[in-house]
DNA sequence: CATATGATGGACT
DNA sequence: GTCCATCATATGG
């Protein structure tokens, strides 16, 4: 799995360094993994959209030591996030899109339909189809090996990075803060 | 308790 | 592109 000193950094740079990572979820009907093709960044009370604007028991993982779960519902979905950063700025990543890899039937039956591309081209895809709802709030990635995030297989391979803005949000701000893998067909949208 | 809200997804024109 | 069902939270009475 990845280093805790990974997700102690700038919320931006560990969004943009997730890209290509892996997100591995062992069920007890088998395992369910998927690369990171597309990611969020959302931290300060200064974000408008970041929910690290009010401390909550939603956004109390923010506060944690980078590398816990984010788990919350927009919206009739689970969104997962995973948390940034040191304590001094709370911040989290969005996880908005994955490539399926181990578990693709798993992930088919769950979503209830067979198109590969449908299954988490979107925050609230990925979490169905990676079983992972609000039971997984605030869990340490560091702590168990039920749900990890390591190290892409070709972490040589090269990828281009795009930037956006944010996707769905009511009040953005000025920096692009969404990412994704260029020409990747499991980004969203 | 009541109600407004939203970092969505799917159905439809 | 538009419309709207959905439900866990947060918040106010």
């Amino acid at each position: 799995m990845l280093n805790r000193s990974f997700f102690l950094r700038d919320t931006r740079t560990v969004a943009r360094e997730l890209l290509g990572k892996l997100l591995v979820h062992r069920t007890t009907e088998g395992v369910l993994s998927g690369m990171v093709v597309e990611t969020e960044a959302y931290f300060g009370p200064e974000d408008p959209a970041s929910r690290a604007k009010k401390r909550t028991r939603v956004s109390e993982p923010m506060w944690q030591q980078g590398g816990h779960t984010l788990v919350y519902m927009v919206h009739a979905n689970w969104l997962l996030n995973i948390t940034s950063d040191k304590r001094e700025i709370p911040g989290a990543v969005l996880i908005r899109a994955l490539e399926p890899l181990e578990g693709v039937d798993l992930m088919k039956e769950r979503r209830g339909m067979s198109d590969i591309r449908k299954l988490a081209s979107g925050p609230g895809k990925l979490t169905q189809s990676m079983e992972i709802t609000g039971e997984y709030h605030g869990v340490d990635l560091m702590n168990q090996n039920t749900l990890q995030v390591i190290e892409g297989k070709s972490e040589d391979e090269e990828f281009e990075i795009g930037r956006s803005h944010r996707i769905g949000v009511t009040e953005d701000l000025k920096e692009e803060l969404r990412f994704f893998i260029v020409g990747n067909k499991f980004v969203s949208r």
